[in-house]
DNA sequence: AGGATGATGAAG
DNA sequence: TTCATCATCCTA
């Protein structure tokens, strides 16, 4: 598992940095929905809204470990030969799980993709790091991953 | 190391 | 209406 936070107008490697518009419309929307965006003419990526509406902020999905539908995820990843590159990056993640810009918006409590407490929940370590992929504000410490899990990027 | 690929936002 | 930019992935 691996995520980022991506803070509103302050972080100037976040889409709401430049404030609201189209794009940026929920993130600056209610907690606990999604956005879903579209990067580089091919893929799209996944985050969690997380700031009370009106305030810009939010964490994206990196990468997880795959624990249901395996199959199906293997057939949309052909290029994933291992398990752990099913979904360790956003726009893999996004492919193995069929998710595309029509969930931008979708309530994550009652709507179509929904996030759930798990049934058993393992402790496990938090390791900090520098954000992937970014031009501005690289170096703060705003990458999260469980520590020594193999189902993460890179 | 480089190419595929198109939406976005700002400028003209 | 152009233009640079981009929170990526894959093959070589």
């Amino acid at each position: 598992m691996e995520v980022e936070a991506y803070l509103g107008t302050s972080d100037r490697a976040a889409h709401s940095w430049r404030g609201l518009t189209d794009r940026t419309r929920v993130i600056f929307g209610p907690p606990g929905h999604a956005y879903v965006y579209f990067i580089y003419g091919m893929y799209e990526c996944l985050n969690f809204v997380c700031e009370p509406e009106g305030q810009a902020g939010c964490v994206l999905i990196r990468a997880l470990e795959p624990l249901a539908g395996l199959a199906t995820m293997r057939r949309r990843r052909p290029a994933a030969h291992r398990t752990e590159d099913l979904a360790s990056g956003p726009g893999k993640l996004t492919l193995a799980m069929g998710i595309t810009r029509k969930l931008n918006g979708a309530d994550l409590v009652t709507g179509p993709l929904q996030l759930l407490k798990p049934r058993h929940e393992s402790p496990f370590e938090v390791q900090t790091t520098p954000r992937i992929g970014i031009t501005h504000c690289a170096d703060w410490p705003l990458r999260f991953v469980i520590a020594d899990n193999r189902f993460v990027s890179r």
